[in-house]
DNA sequence: TCTCATATTGACGTGAAGGTCGAATTGACA
DNA sequence: TGTCAATTCGACCTTCACGTCAATATGAGA
């Protein structure tokens, strides 16, 4: 009987069962394998600089053998780049909602800073892991780097010539944020005020004070739900 | 002969020239030999980030042995603090001339951040080195960061009181001029209005237009000398 | 229960970087 | 010119992280 089942599976019958549907199998271990790999990477991120993280730090971290690593990415600098483009769209998404209704460049960016700002008192890791991942892979936050840029031309546009360039105020406007950001992962800061924060760079753009409070005051309320307790890691 | 006068010098007569003279001997080559050590460090900034350099690198580019790092320095660390605290001082001396007539607050931040930036801008080298160093080594900027910071307090005082505390603009100002210095020394930026920018960086903290107008009107012409030939190695 | 594609494992080879130390060099002085 | 202390040299040892791969485990379908 098992000789005749053998021969007959082995050579005619089973063997070939859907290659399409092997892969979904697949799919669903390897994902959370993988999003555990990234997952590691962020937590370790939070703690130590980008640089000192090793593969070996990783897989301990992950829980799993270091040969899984490479099956997932190529090198750190990929599972750096996946925790950086997570981290992106997971913070875009947060902002889509307040986002959408708003059509004033100054209101937009305003609004952007906020919630950056916000999100980084909320969650002091997250600052840490942005802080140090804007500093390792700038190739991440490329996206919204130009998002901000276009905003910032609108708004130039709509604005008496102050000298300062569009490009010169992007790096501003950028400058200020990440050194927050740092200032809070390093402790210094431990709170700030983010009106206070959100006023200086309107003001550093060209808008006087009297306008920068106005933007402030047509900010939509409580721009994200205050759902605070989630770790970095999500 | 020889062995008379082996004798009589090994016992008794030579031996001990002076101590303090014997250190004073040395003394310059130590110290030469230390100088090439600090400015293949610089150099290598220049060049790579500063946690991609090794020991190895610097001793190459020195053009010594590797014992003799470990002469001079207990580790990349050592040398590169001091890599800081030499641009940190020869910056400082760079200031002096012009700062000591300055009284108001505002326009001794002006000058320092208007010095700064055209030091960065006439020197990309030594730009790519500050910025690099200043993530990596934040330890040797902190004389600097105090003095801004008592500047900014003075400042404030001066200024109805605007809700942003002295903390928060030292951060401000800080992270604008770390921004630009990053630009410069990525090649965004390439050329920048150095009056805008101190522009933007006097609204942040406070004034107005009108006012922060008035503060670049007066700042001491040319506040350096515009020898700009000399590398960041020097 | 058996089979097979897929995913996971961890021991291992390799090379690069840190750090050491006895030998060699230098240069002021007698 | 010989001596000695200070300095420099570079071969060598050690550690550690990277990346590989043959062996093993998993689990859906027959």
């Amino acid at each position: 009987m098992t000789y005749l089942h053998e021969k007959f599976s082995g050579c005619l019958y089973v063997a070939k069962i859907d290659p399409i549907r092997r892969a979904e199998i697949g799919r669903e271990k390897r994902a959370r394998t993988r999003a555990q790999l990234v997952a590691a990477a962020n937590s370790l991120f939070a703690r130590q600089a980008v640089e000192s993280v090793t593969v070996d730090d990783v897989v301990k971290e992950a829980g799993v053998a270091k040969g899984t690593f490479y099956v997932h990415f190529d090198s750190l600098e990929a599972v750096t780049a996946a925790v950086a483009e997570e981290l992106v769209r997971s913070f875009d998404e947060l902002l889509q909602p307040g986002r959408g209704s708003l059509t004033d460049p100054a209101l937009k960016i305003a609004f952007g800073c906020y919630s950056f700002i916000d999100k980084a008192l909320k969650d002091p890791l997250w600052a840490s892991v942005v802080a140090r991942l804007a500093a390792a892979a700038p190739k991440g936050g490329e996206i919204a780097r130009r998002r901000l840029f276009e905003d910032l031309q609108q708004f130039s546009k709509a604005l008496p010539d102050d000298g300062v360039s569009a490009e010169l105020k992007l790096e501003i406007v950028v400058g200020i944020m990440l050194q927050i950001l740092r200032a809070l992962g390093e402790g210094r800061l431990s709170s700030i005020d983010r009106d206070a924060a959100i006023s200086a760079i309107l003001r550093a753009i060209g808008l006087n004070a009297q306008e920068a409070k106005s933007v402030l005051m047509r900010l939509p309320a409580t721009p994200m739900s205050d759902n605070s307790s989630r770790s970095a890691t999500k």
